[in-house]
DNA sequence: TTGTATGCGTTATCAT
DNA sequence: ATGATAACGCATACAA
């Protein structure tokens, strides 16, 4: 039978009381006893019993906030799944998730976001903006209390429990790989970031590079482009690479603007001729794959992303779990038409 | 605040006992209180509370058995990794696994040792062999009132709780699809099953057929060859096709003995001129792809499979909960070496 | 500084 | 057939 804090007290000749003192650090308890208690404790390996906990916290609601930078952003949509689908696990322990959404890289916008849930949540999820401003945000946060966990995207240096999301060098390493089988290593390659101002499509570009590098000497990368996560733009900038380098023949899509891309392709009639790999899976993209526009794109597990974020807030509140890694990376999966 | 089985003893004028015997159906209740007590609870849309269903049922020690055809098949070290998992998970909850391992496809085995375990379970995971002999010894348990699931290999007309596993004929299609993405559509196949007597792998060759036919009509299969799951056999089967059929470029690994098929294409000096994707991500497996041997390799997420039955055992146990689907179908996932 | 009582939602065992 | 009561493990308010 697993040890509990009845247990612990009865051995250590004290009360439930106490022992709860001071296995959840409440103070008021003399050293000496501690000292005892803790010994027990750890000698019989408690771990406290989770039905119990969350029996006992039932009659505080727990709200978690999350901010999402999701307007017009079809990735996030799974993302909100996850989230919500883990709200209904939740639910039976009084959980509520209150979602706010953003469009867009604007710094100030994100910091009013943040002080507008900040005192109505017990945990703040947030997408963050990969600024000092915001990291410097965050860590105030934390100092006062609150559980910050970022997800999809990281603030590695601040004082965030954890990160929840890929590895973006992964992800460009992998469609670098995936490149590379499908065109037998020899490609003149077009590469259609979101913007170089964003930290995660320039890892995912560093990653592609590095195994361009390391396994594809023949690949040539022969232009890029920024699409502004925006299809139209993604349109007309696709269109002049596509002028400039008639020589392109493949095309890594590093962010969203991916119908716009292949739009392009399609108005220059070279679908066939050209292997065009994309990030994550949203419904446009999914329908050019089916018409065999890209081959290929590698995913990053949104719906997972916005359901363990949850989770992970919710364990901390209820027992002060710790993750036990800071970072919780979601795989690079390769999709195509197939296994989508 | 949510609608507890106190309320609605309250609301209906009774006591929490009754309201518990109605509706868990453990009799004992008249008729017309059962009907409103039914009615009201429905209304409010009562839902179980976890928490408290897991402190009540704590007493009772669930043993959760397994029977896995795993003795000399890596695939499986991930499965029961994943069983470990969950039973460490669960292990708040009193729950203990008990797996049973066995060799090979022997019917009578096998049900030797669902008789040695049949009692001491409240649940039994198993990974059946597709024989009538065992869907009628499943039925059999099940109106023991035993809870079975299947786990890795269905059994579909069987009265098993429900299916966890892959979905065999589109991991088939999804190594056809890769394989038509890296041959460029053109390719003379040599396919490599386990045993024309397992299903799994034969509906793994019909996907495959499925989309050769569909979409890539300049696909020739040039031999057959059965490695019964073992790399001696693949070896020397795969020496044999390789001398029969020099024009083979492809191979497709359907099931166990990668390896062995391997290290033919290696003794042959092929490895550069053969295209090969496999099933299954086992440490030979691995080393071969970081040896750029095997191009790619097809998974079906052997620790969620693991996992996932053993959880849906538990939450049957518990709360009676039946999966809102007979089948949970693990994604087919493409590793290629930078994403494994 | 410590102990005790009460309650969270459910199940199980009595007693009626 | 039904109700009352005691667990299950933990948190917390209050008493000492």
């Amino acid at each position: 039978m697993a040890v509990t804090i009845n247990k612990i007290a009865d051995l250590c000749g004290v009360s439930r009381g106490t022992v709860d003192r001071v296995l959840n650090n409440r103070g008021r308890v003399k050293k000496e006893t501690e000292i005892r208690i803790r010994e027990i404790a750890n000698q019989l390996g408690y771990t406290p019993n989770m039905a119990g906990k969350q029996l006992a916290i039932r009659k505080k609601a727990l709200t978690i906030g999350l901010i999402l930078i999701a307007e017009g952003n079809a990735f996030f949509d799974d993302v909100i799944r996850g989230v919500q689908s883990a709200e209904k696990e939740l639910q039976d322990y009084g959980v509520t998730v209150q979602i706010k959404t953003m469009k867009g890289y604007n710094v100030y916008r994100q910091l009013q976001l943040i002080d507008e849930i900040k005192d109505k949540v017990d945990a703040l999820i947030i997408n963050p903006i990969s600024v000092p401003a915001i990291a410097t945000k965050i860590d105030e946060l934390v100092e006062d209390g609150l559980c910050v966990i970022t997800v999809n995207t990281d603030i590695e240096n601040s004082k965030r429990l954890c990160y929840i999301g890929s590895n973006y060098t992964r992800c460009g390493q992998t469609a670098c790989g995936v490149l590379g089988l499908l065109t037998g290593g020899r490609a003149h390659i077009g590469i259609l970031t979101g913007s170089n101002k964003v930290l995660g499509h320039n890892e995912r570009i560093k990653g592609f590079k590095e195994v361009c590098k390391k396994k594809y000497p023949d690949f040539k990368i022969v232009g890029y482009g920024e699409t502004e996560d925006d299809d139209i733009k993604a349109f007309e900038v696709t269109n002049k690479l596509l002028s400039e380098h008639p020589e392109m023949d493949a095309i890594f899509v590093v962010a969203a603007g991916v119908y716009g891309v292949c739009r392009a392709v399609l108005s220059f009639g070279r679908e066939h001729e050209i292997t065009i790999i994309s990030c994550d899976s949203i419904p446009t993209t999914i329908e050019m794959m089916k018409q065999g526009v890209i081959k290929a794109t590698i995913c990053q597990q949104p719906f997972i992303q916005g359901n363990k974020s949850v989770h992970t807030a919710f364990n901390y509140l209820v027992s002060g779990e710790v993750p036990e890694n800071k970072q919780f990376i979601v795989q690079s999966e390769i999709k195509i038409v197939e296994n989508l």
